[in-house]
This record gives C-alpha cells, structure tokens and sequence, in this order.
DNA sequence: CGGCCCTTTGACGGACGTCAAATAGCGTGG
DNA sequence: CCACGCTATTTGACGTCCGTCAAAGGGCCG
C-alpha cells in the first residue's frame, strides 16, 4: 500500500477556497493513485472537494487519446459544474492517493447563495476558472511544446506556493511523463525529450516526484517566449 | 458602405439567452466589420450583448499570433466573466458588421439573482460556456486540422440552427480563413489546403459568405474520427 | 527472480508551418 | 471610367516540429 494522506484537513482545506461555515460533509473517501474517481457521463447529487493528494480532470476519445483539462489540487472544487448541474463533462482520476469530500449539493448551494459575500466567493472561482480555461486554449493552440511544459510547470507552481506547498524553488511534483503531454497536447516520448533538453540546460531538476526550478529567469523566459 | 443591421432586436434576442424582463439598455452601438470592440485589458461597468452580426473573442500574443476562443452570435452575452468582474481577459472583435447593446452590471446582475429561476438560466449559460471550453481545448490539444475545420463549422451550424439562421444545410458564413486559423490553431494557408480537400470531397461548398454541407453523412464523420 | 511501468534515446515519417508567387475581388480616388 | 492598393484565396516547394515505432535500461513489488 502506497502511504496514506497525512491528515485529514477537510475544514481547513475547504476553507481555503469558499471560507465556508463549518458544513458537515455528506462522505469521505480515499482512493489510490491511478483510479478513475468519477466517469464522464456519472451523474452526482453531491459536489466533491479534495482534502489531499493530486487529480486531474480529463476527456478521453474514442481511440484512447486523452485530454487533461486541469489538475486538482487539495482544497480545490472538483467541479464547479456539479453545484449546478449533476454531470461534470469529464472523468477525474486521481494521480497520487487521493482523500476527498462529498458535500451535498443543495445544501453547499443554499450556503453559496446565502450570502451576498458567498456569492462573490463564488464568482470570483468561476472567473479563475475561466482564465486558466482561456489559458490552457492559448496554450494548446499557440505555443511550442517548451513553452507548454514550462508554463504547466510554472503554472502548478503558483498554485502550490499559494497553499504554502512549496519550499523555495521545489515543490513535489508526482505527475508521471504521461499525465504531462495529456495536459499539454504532447506524447510521453517527446515530453520526455523536452524535459531531458531543460535538465541539459541547467533550468530544472527533477528527483524522486520532486521538481527543483534552478534557473527561475531563464526558465521563465521559456514559458513567456511570445 | 456595407449593409447595415436589418432591425433592432434587442429584446427579443436578449430574451433568447435570458429571457430577461425588459429591461433598458445602458448604450447601443454599430461597429464595422474587423473592428475592435475591446481589448484584452478594458475595464468595463456593463455587460455587452450581440444584437446583429458575428463577433469573436481572442487572446494575442506578443509575437501577434492569436487565439479565437469563440464566435459570438446575435443573442449572445459578450463574456459572462463580465457579470462578475470588471475585465472580461479577452479582446473581442466584429467579425461583420455589429451591432451591440451594453446594460449596467449591476442592473442586470440584481434581476439575475432576484429569482431562483434567473439563477438556473445563468448556471445554464455558464455550463454551456463551460462545454465549450472543454470542446475547444479537447480540439486543440488532440485533433487533426480536418477535424478540428469541420467541427468548428458543425458548431457553428447547429448554434445558427438554434437560432432559426439557417436554411436547410446552408447557413451564413461570414468568417476569412484567417479567422478559421486563428479559431482552430492552424494558419490560414493550411485552413486553405483543407478546405479545398473537403470541397474535392464534395463535402461542402462555399459561395459569398455562404457554406452549404453538401453531404452531411459524411462530413460529420470527418468531424467524429476519433 | 520476473513482470510491469516509467523513462530515455534514436531513426524515421507525417502533419502542418513558412515562404513565395499568381490571381481575384473590392473599394477608393483620380 | 480606369488605375491602384489592399485583402483574401490558392497552390507548390520546402522545412520543422512533433508523432510513431522500437529497443534498452531502471525501479518497484510481488
């Protein structure tokens, strides 16, 4: 058995998104790394949130081929979809061991809409939403497969530093080659090419799930050539 | 001078998205073709919605390469981030000719959240905003050009379609093949190339601004390989 | 020890981009 | 009216980026 989450920060970690009230959630569930959480097409009558661990939000086609839409971190919302609607157009699956929580979605609703402050709270996740959508667009229709990896890369890394996960220029980083070309329109192989590339030119290190960024400048002007 | 708007729908095609009580427009405006309407960085106190005419919303980058996140068409809401936030992260551009109505943010905001069922007409439109989202990045992460050219036509048909705007398989299509690249993530010269391809095929044709699926079957097979 | 997954590396091929030239259409101004 | 300038489209030759295929090695766990 792969280690099991550390704690169990549902209060705090939901805090962090919603600054909810205390609200009890309907279910707990901890599942390894590699399993399928939900499928496209399940239909919810709960709004799940991760407490720890990563996943990603993925489409798959018919050929096999796969798309990941984002990845999951502690504290997020699995999807925004399901507070209103019971389908979130996409499977999730988690990356490394997952723990998550299940709340109910009328009652998650009723406090949301409770509150004008609420509201706000959840306008603004939507407009987060929205610029990593357009962003993740820009991405895949317009940039080389080095700027892709590095802004995914970066990208994560802001995200982590803002729940205090990282220390310095390293954060944990559990993604295997596979889950980074789904994310960014590549294949493994040439992900792996393109990372050999950064380590051979000095801008990161990776080690045992963990990744060190070693020239900061340099390898943001990767991410930003246009 | 080109033609210029038929009528003054506002109402009635705001009603299509919303089904709004009246509700009066801050402002009107008619804006020529290939004009820019915003730009990426305007800050904004109302929310614009199309009356007549194609539009799109794009991101540019600093090398002038640019990404059509979607065509905007006469009922819809300019950018629903607008409701929320003052900056919608995108440029919007008339495609033809435009006409378009701004209401007060606050205005309309206030008769969206007086009724629950306002509420559900708004959490509709964000998740068919959201669907697309995912279509998109899906399209550009892990299609080919055919596909990706022949979907962005279906999606435009059956969005048209909705609206009462086409004629059996025939329908407006005011858009350059650069706006198609810029849409798709390929160069104009490509969308040429393929375009041509499907013409031979005999799976469309297209006069003056206007697409006729000659044999739907099999053009939406292309659009479905995978 | 033996699978399995992950990663790396190289050779090769294909899809799409770049560059260039030719043509057509369309509106403007003389 | 024609001349022109600009934009859009088409087509071909060629180049590049990334995918495909294959083989080999390492780590992990039964």
């Amino acid at each position: 058995m792969p280690e099991r989450p550390k704690s169990r920060e549902t209060g705090r970690e939901i805090g962090r998104e919603f600054g909810l009230p205390t609200l009890l959630p309907l279910s707990e569930h901890t599942v390894p790394a590699r399993r399928v959480i939900f499928r496209q097409r399940d239909v919810h009558e709960s709004v799940p949130f991760i407490c720890s661990g990563w996943a990603a939000t993925a489409v798959t086609l018919s050929d096999g081929s796969r798309q990941i839409l984002s990845f999951l971190l502690p504290g997020d919302m699995v999807s925004a979809s399901l507070l209103f609607g019971s389908t979130a157009h996409c499977s999730v699956e988690a990356v490394t061991d997952v723990h998550y929580c299940c709340f109910d979605r009328d009652d998650l609703k009723a406090s949301l809409l409770s509150g004008p402050d609420l509201i706000e709270k959840l306008s603004r996740i939507w407009l987060e939403r929205k610029l990593r959508a357009v962003e993740l667009a820009v991405d895949l229709g317009r940039r080389t497969a080095d700027e892709r990896i590095a802004r995914l890369i970066l990208g994560l890394r802001d995200r982590l530093a803002a729940r205090g996960m990282t220390q310095g220029q390293t954060m944990d980083f559990p993604l295997r080659q596979h889950h980074v070309g789904d994310a960014t329109g590549l294949t493994a192989v040439h992900v792996s090419k393109v990372l050999s590339e950064f380590r051979r030119r000095g801008l990161i290190e990776i080690n045992d799930r963990s990744l060190t960024i070693l020239n900061p400048g340099e390898f943001q002007r990767v991410a930003t050539m246009r």
